[in-house]
RNA sequence: GCCCCGGUAGCCCAAUUGGCAGAGGCAACCGACUCAAAAUCGGUCCAGUGAGGGUUCGAGUCCCUCCCGGGGCACCA
């Protein structure tokens, strides 16, 4: 998409007249890489051979060498087209692929698109065209975009995830997650207990009496309690044990996007991610996917894979798993002022329970179930300052219930910090200490978390501490550091030390260390049967459906008692239907009672449907929810492994070859992926959302690997430099003159500078398009991976893309003359001083490449290239390895220059150059004679010299003599060859 | 506030286990080529590693304190 203020800027060499015919300029760039584009799709040089199956390697070859998978983050197509950042990981994954190809490899590397979701309905909706037109244009604008960058995929393997065949395959696996259950207790084949089970299992287990019924007391030995309720009742049972279900709970509920969004979609702040639209906490009927009952296993095995520690600990923040105790308390209900209060308990979660002496009263989140009845009076030792001046809890709880419902995520947000809540006037019993301790409501407890409810120790915890100062309350400190606390201390100790103040009628922690306190205290509660270790989460069930248009309809029909039921297989795919308007049904951004509306209800001939399920012919009503966009990246990785198979998800034979456990030397025990290369921000949302599938889908038995992505690379990113006049606009980046030292000027005026993303708004967008004109792929792809590490952010610079260019123009002008066209090698055999040069940069490139470090490989080959250079004739011996080390990075010039110099096949699957030993041993080392730590002499020494020689001639160098001005020595450090170091006396 | 990553030449970045601060590129400057310029080729210049302290014969590298930049989390009991 060259604009004509684009084509008018590429102001770097053309060809013109007096230029040498044959120089490696863009033009013949641009002729070279389109040729060799062509070639490869034609010979298929890129096919991978699976094992079995119709997808073979090129000629109909099957597999040799290891497997070797390698994918890129799926990409989005949007409708504005790419800048220069978005292939850099396109290219790095690229240049892995063809190396580990040289390497013997045999690489999987395709692309397929992600295209349902938000974005791509959102820009159909405001260019008025159908999203699938717009998202189909978009899909085939990045395929050329891409095309022309050379990238070595396997083009049989692309899809996108709204292709029908796909979207059948994204359906299936909603109604295995939706015939599954958890049994947290089954033993699982690799170890561990707990594990996805079908849901006629679960049937059978309730009909057998092997387990009680959830929900429902009574005995069912013998399945008396299950025989006893009505086949819908069981229905109601089994449902609400899916792992893909529906329930009616605070869901997030954005008015501005018309949809419900799952937690990770929304910001810390309360609003969503896309759209920055205020999200309201609303209680609505939603499709959920309990993702909680794989908590432990997706934190534990972030073990085995290789990740960046920083996602990994994202992930297990997100997870939020914590270890502690439940603990029930009474509430004191006494007939005169708290008849609500008898009999009841409240549960607290706590990760301190060896804190519970100091427990000097509760807090119940505003929601709780206990505030549903409260006392009519104000007990007595009710202070002033807990009563917010209402004359009755009743009054008191309502009119603060209101207040923390009506406030938005924001302002809960806004207010962190600052402790508000009223006294409910319940009184509940501290179990250890026997004392009665008030219970308040406030906000800064959640309903979400935990039981809702806390004992609160201000003695110990900070916001408990803020509390019982803004209320009055009292504080006891149950731990104590050595030394003990001063005096005055006021307010938490959270830190170390040993209990005290913790003994009670029948149990004392005094002098225990928390952890010992912990474990007994935990062990007392257990055995009187008032709480019990507990773990708890923060991660939530994820929400699953949205009230958009654009995404997989759900596989499910509501029967005439509004309970869900799979469509069966062989009715899949559910396909979008027409609407007469694929719009969401946006309000006010704030308009917090509004409810979403689907617009797949808007098509009633759709809705309503007519199947015969087993029963004979019956009317249904379709769900009309669509799935996230999530859905189709939770599983695509699957699909590149043979995306004709219309059988399976995916063949077994198939998954254990490219993902199963130890499928290559560096494969983990978890399997996946052997690199995934993308942004760190999925961090917590795609790349926890498909763990989670991978699991129900290994538990179910159509994968082997426990994990979907074994090792995960995150690129950093490509910023660019944008512009602003004095009036705060900016200014086209590209027309910008100046430098760090002059300052920058726009049409003469100064400007100011800034750092950060690039995009239209800015004026600084940079697109490949651009860059192929102006410099052609090749170039263009070592500039990308020269600029720096791949995992670090840096700034773009258009005009450092002439340096890669000229390394490239050097090389074609170290094999082919550039005014004949013809070769210019010698055949002659190289010097042994090139021949060192050229072992040396194939060790260290071998070396760098392997480790992912393009750029310092790239600064190798430049080094080697740059010798050749100076050579009168350059020596076929030493150019055929540079031009095959080129290859991964520039293919197309490699290509042809292999070519050129008589190779009859592309080079794709040559062998990667292999160092010679003998040469990279030198002749001779320098030698750095320091005296106290400073370079005073260097020596010429043979690289095996002895250690005594080389000692005595260091001390015989003059220029050591003179630095060591008389003084006698007291050590030598000799580190033969390359050090000696001299300490005088 | 807490956690993670980074800070080396005018700029982007290199620097095995602690061992000569510089591999590569950009820019600048000089020269060659040219009538001239661009392109090209050859060459030159430039920092003592964010600051301070410590360990060591020796610190960009290890330890402590602080500063700056980027990212994540943020009432999660």
């Amino acid at each position: 998409m060259t604009t004509p203020d684009a084509a008018e800027r590429s102001t770097t060499a053309q060809s013109t007249s007096d230029e040498p015919r044959f120089r490696y300029t863009p033009a013949l760039a641009q002729e070279i890489e389109l040729r060799w584009q062509d070639r490869w799709e034609e010979l298929g040089t890129f096919h991978a051979a699976n094992p079995t199956g119709p997808l073979t390697g090129p000629g109909g070859e099957g597999p040799s060498g290891d497997p070797f998978f390698i994918m890129d983050m799926f990409p989005y197509p949007s409708g504005a087209g790419l800048h220069v950042g978005h292939p850099l990981g396109y290219i790095a994954t690229d240049v892995t692929g063809r190396f580990r190809r040289m390497c013997g490899d045999n690489v999987l590397h395709a692309l397929g698109y992600d295209s349902f979701g938000l974005p791509a309905e959102q820009y159909a909706v405001q260019t008025g065209q159908h999203p699938r037109d717009t998202t189909e244009a978009n899909i085939a604008n990045m395929r050329r975009q891409l095309r022309r960058l050379g990238l070595a995929h396997d083009p049989r393997r692309t899809f996108a995830t709204i292709d029908s065949d796909y979207v059948r395959w994204t359906q299936w696996i909603f109604l295995q997650i939706f015939d599954s259950w958890y049994d947290a207790e089954a033993p699982r084949p690799g170890g561990g207990t707990g594990r996805a089970r079908r849901i006629a299992e679960l049937e059978a287990e309730l009909a057998a009496g092997n387990r009680p019924v959830p929900g429902h007391d009574g005995d069912n030995t013998g399945g008396a309690v299950w025989a006893a309720l009505s086949r819908e009742e069981q229905r109601d049972v089994v449902d609400a044990q899916r792992l893909a279900y529906v329930d009616s709970s605070p869901v997030n509920w954005a008015p501005g996007l018309g949809t419900v969004l799952a937690n990770e979609e929304v910001t810390a702040d309360g609003r969503s991610e896309r759209g920055n639209f205020p999200v309201f906490q609303r209680n609505l009927r939603q499709w959920k996917m309990r993702i909680t009952a794989y908590a432990d296993r997706l934190t534990d095995d972030l073990e085995h894979i290789d990740w960046p520690e920083k996602v990994k600990a994202m992930q297990r923040n997100w997870i939020g798993r914590s270890a502690g105790a439940k603990v029930r308390f009474d509430v004191v209900g006494t007939a005169e002022y708290d008849p609500a209060g008898a009999g009841a308990q409240v549960e607290v979660f706590t990760t301190r329970p060896d804190t519970l002496f100091g427990a000097t009263f509760m807090v119940v989140s505003p929601e709780h179930p206990l505030l549903d009845e409260v006392p009519s009076a104000w007990p007595d030792g009710t202070r002033s300052s807990w009563t917010g001046g209402y004359a009755t809890p009743v009054e008191a709880v309502a009119a603060y219930r209101r207040e923390a419902a009506g406030k938005t995520a924001v302002e809960r947000q806004a207010d962190a910090g600052k402790k508000t809540g009223v006294f409910t006037g319940h009184l509940a019993l501290n179990p250890v200490s026997g004392l009665q301790i008030p219970v308040f409501t406030a906000d800064y407890v959640l309903m979400g978390y935990g039981t809702g409810a806390i004992m609160a120790v201000p003695g110990g915890d900070e916001r408990d501490a803020a509390f019982a100062e803004a209320y009055d309350l009292p504080v006891i400190h149950t731990v104590e550091p050595e030394g003990g606390l001063p005096e005055d201390f006021t307010g938490a100790y959270t830190g170390d030390g040993k209990v005290t103040g913790s003994t009670g009628p029948d149990l004392s922690l005094d002098g225990l260390t928390v952890p010992e306190a912990k474990v007994a205290i935990t062990r007392w509660l257990e055995e009187k049967g008032i709480g019990e270790g507990a773990t708890t989460y923060r991660l939530r069930d994820w929400l699953f459906s949205r009230q958009r248009y654009w995404g997989e309809p759900f596989p499910i029909v509501w029967d005439s008692e509004d309970r869900p039921i799979a469509i069966p297989d062989e009715l899949l795919p559910v396909d979008l239907p027409d609407v007469p308007d694929y719009a969401p049904r946006t309000f006010a951004p704030d308009d917090v009672t509004s409810e979403p509306e689907a617009p797949l209800g808007r098509n009633e001939d759709w809705v309503k449907v007519t199947l015969d399920l087993g029963d004979g012919p019956r009317e249904y009503r379709r769900d009309t929810n669509t799935m996230p966009n999530w859905a189709g990246s939770c599983w695509y990785y699957l699909r590149y492994l043979d995306p004709t198979d219309t059988e399976h998800l995916v063949d077994p034979a198939l998954e254990k070859y490219w993902l199963g456990a130890r499928h290559n030397a560096t494969s983990g025990p978890a399997g996946g992926v052997d690199l995934y290369v993308g942004g760190v921000e999925h961090a917590v949302l795609h790349l926890l959302y498909a763990r989670f599938w991978h699991k129900v889908l290994y538990d179910l038995g159509a994968v082997s690997s426990i994990e979907p992505f074994g090792k995960l690379f995150n690129q950093g990113y490509i910023q660019a430099y944008a512009f602003t006049d004095e009036r705060g606009q900016y200014v086209p980046a590209a027309e910008v003159e100046g430098d760090e030292l002059t300052g920058w000027t726009f049409q003469g005026k100064p400007v100011e500078r800034e750092y950060g993303k690039m995009g239209k708004s800015l004026k600084n967008v940079v697109t490949p398009d651009e860059m192929y004109e102006s410099y052609g792929a090749d170039t263009f792809r070592v500039y990308e991976m020269s600029m720096g590490p791949l995992d670090l952010s840096r700034p773009w610079e258009t005009r450092a893309v002439v340096g890669s260019q000229r390394f490239l123009q050097r090389l074609w002008r170290n094999v082919v003359s550039e005014e004949t066209g013809e070769l210019t090698v010698s055949e002659d055999p190289a010097e042994t001083g090139t021949l060192r040069v050229l072992h040396r940069a194939i060790a260290d490139v071998r070396a760098e490449m392997s480790n992912m470090r393009p750029n310092t490989a790239i600064a190798k080959l430049i080094t080697l290239n740059n010798h050749l250079t100076g050579l009168d004739r350059v020596p076929r011996e030493a150019v055929e390895p540079l031009v095959l080390m080129t290859a991964p990075i520039a293919p197309h010039i490699a290509e042809e220059l292999w070519a050129r110099l008589g190779h009859e096949h592309s080079l794709a699957r040559e062998p990667f150059p292999v160092a010679d030993p003998a040469y990279l041993v030198q002749e001779t080392v320098t030698c750095v004679v320091q005296v106290q730590g400073k370079v005073r002499a260097r020596l010429e020494v043979a690289p095996d010299i002895a250690e005594d020689d080389l000692r005595e001639a260091a001390l015989a160098e003059p220029n050591v003599v003179k630095a060591m001005d008389g003084r006698g020595v007291r050590t030598v450090i000799v580190r033969a060859p390359k050090l000696v170091n001299i300490v005088p006396a």
